[in-house]
DNA sequence: TTGCTCCTCACGTCACGTGAGGTGGC
DNA sequence: TTGCTCCTCACGTCACGTGAGGTGGC
């Protein structure tokens, strides 16, 4: 018979590994981890100097190694490997905890959005202060969705590669002088806004200072109706605006599946007239 | 026909997210997100406007959300379910991300072990200073080695319920007492070094100074010769010792599958006798 | 003897991936 | 017509999980 005091039944050792017996089971299956005795009437016993070796493989199967490799790792193990395998873990470490910033930062801001969204009061027109801002931009050859969307992706593709921790929101520039003459959808740029720059972005500022914000509710197709309100209030105030209006979702498909329920933010910066 | 303009086929959309067609297919199959159109030929064309809602699933996803409950959060969304849900998600990011620290410098521990015992000089026998290091002990009620790795154990998921964010090594003390009458296995007390304090731990204090130090080479049931080369050593210099002697793996059952590989490190501090 | 634990084996599950075999628009 | 893309359907894969059905030691 085996010596009790040695060695531990699968049932014991999974236990005491925080592991079901499952797992045991399938990891002596292929190979990877097996009791050191196993009887003839197939009852497995590990030794209680296998507690590490297994705590390994667990531990590299958390960072989401396959079994084979760790298998491939562990049969060939010795220090010079084992270092070169811990360092090739940190950097994935590392990367993993990169994501995992970009992602809570972008949590964040959904969050921020979500929270500003339910506080906006939609009737509302008029000035706010917005901190600096900073903002990729890229020009779409047409103004059809496709073609528009199709560069949203290539600017946060930018944004991906650039590997920074924070988030953006994305916005289209509707220009002045198309307003104007009445022209409501000729969008041509796209951007993603951010609250912090980096030099590896090749990014541009929006000022901070005062602007002039309305939010209109419901479909593109009638955003022409919170432009007519902007204007007229530019008009009653005699207002001085820059030449760049800037809409951003408040309320998308992220949130609501009917398009009535939209909420879009409008926003031009108003110039410093102080004579 | 489609208005081409406006939609995709599943293999542009595919590659427009970074993902394949077979997982559109499978995510429509289950329900979680299907094209806004499908043709009687069964093309698949979808919208750009899907965009945003396809890359909150697929940061669900990233996240570790089950498909079923992405589904579920996806098909009931509105404002207030999705702060709960982002809320809920930050807090798995933060769980995640003091994990993965915990797994950082558990690795950079061991790649300091693994540097440390490629550099040891097994025939060192000497002084060495450490810095003040810090320990939570278990006594174990026998020496047997059951018993011990219990014990281990035991320490080991009590350090994991602190939830810090370093790592440890496992050691034993064994007594001048025993040593000194010639019993070199009557261990009962097992060791979590640690190189940082946590007031949410136990723990006790190893002081800063100097340690005689020596490696033992191979089983354990030799170690013996090891402590002798101590004990002649102080002898030699007449130094005076404490009372305890920590034992630990340098290299062990991690890096090389043979006993007679395996390094122990014996250190006991130093009295200091300044008179 | 009872209850608990051990085992194998077949099948299930989750989230796709991989061909095979066939259709369809520029 | 050629080549590329679309489709379905069956089966594979990875890492176990879930019973079913049977054995074995205190």
């Amino acid at each position: 018979m085996i010596n009790q005091k040695e060695y531990l039944t699968t049932g014991e050792f999974a236990k005491m590994m925080n592991i079901t017996k499952e797992t045991l089971f399938h990891y002596d299956k292929i190979g990877l981890f097996s009791p050191e005795i196993k009887l003839q009437n197939e009852y497995r016993y590990y030794s209680i100097y296998q507690i590490e070796l297994l705590e390994v493989i667990l531990m590299l199967r958390e960072l989401g190694m396959p079994l084979k490799q760790i298998k491939e790792s562990m049969d060939k193990r010795n220090p010079d490997a084992m270092l070169s395998l811990l360092e090739r873990e940190e950097k994935e470490i590392e990367e993993k905890m990169r994501k995992l910033k970009v992602q809570k930062r972008m949590i964040k801001e959904q969050q921020e959005q979500i929270i500003e969204a339910q506080k906006v009061d939609i009737s509302f027109l008029g000035i706010k202060e917005f901190e600096e801002r900073y903002y990729m931009r890229k020009r779409a050859e047409s103004n059809e969705d496709k073609e528009l969307f199709h560069q949203i992706q290539f600017l946060k593709k930018e944004f991906e590669k650039a590997k920074v921790s924070w988030g953006y929101t994305v916005g289209f520039f509707q220009y002045k002088q198309d307003v104007e003459e009445g022209e409501y959808s000729n969008y041509h740029d796209v951007v993603l806004i951010m609250k912090q720059s980096s030099k590896k972005l090749k990014y541009q500022v929006l000022p901070a200072g005062e602007y002039l914000v309305a939010y209109h509710k419901g479909h593109w197709n009638k955003i022409q109706e919170t432009y007519e309100r902007m204007f007229a209030y530019i008009e009653e105030r005699q207002l001085e605006t820059e030449d760049v209006f800037l809409e951003t979702y408040v309320i998308d498909r992220l949130l609501v599946e009917e398009y009535q329920e939209y909420v879009t933010e409008i926003s031009v910066r108003i110039k410093k007239t102080d004579a």
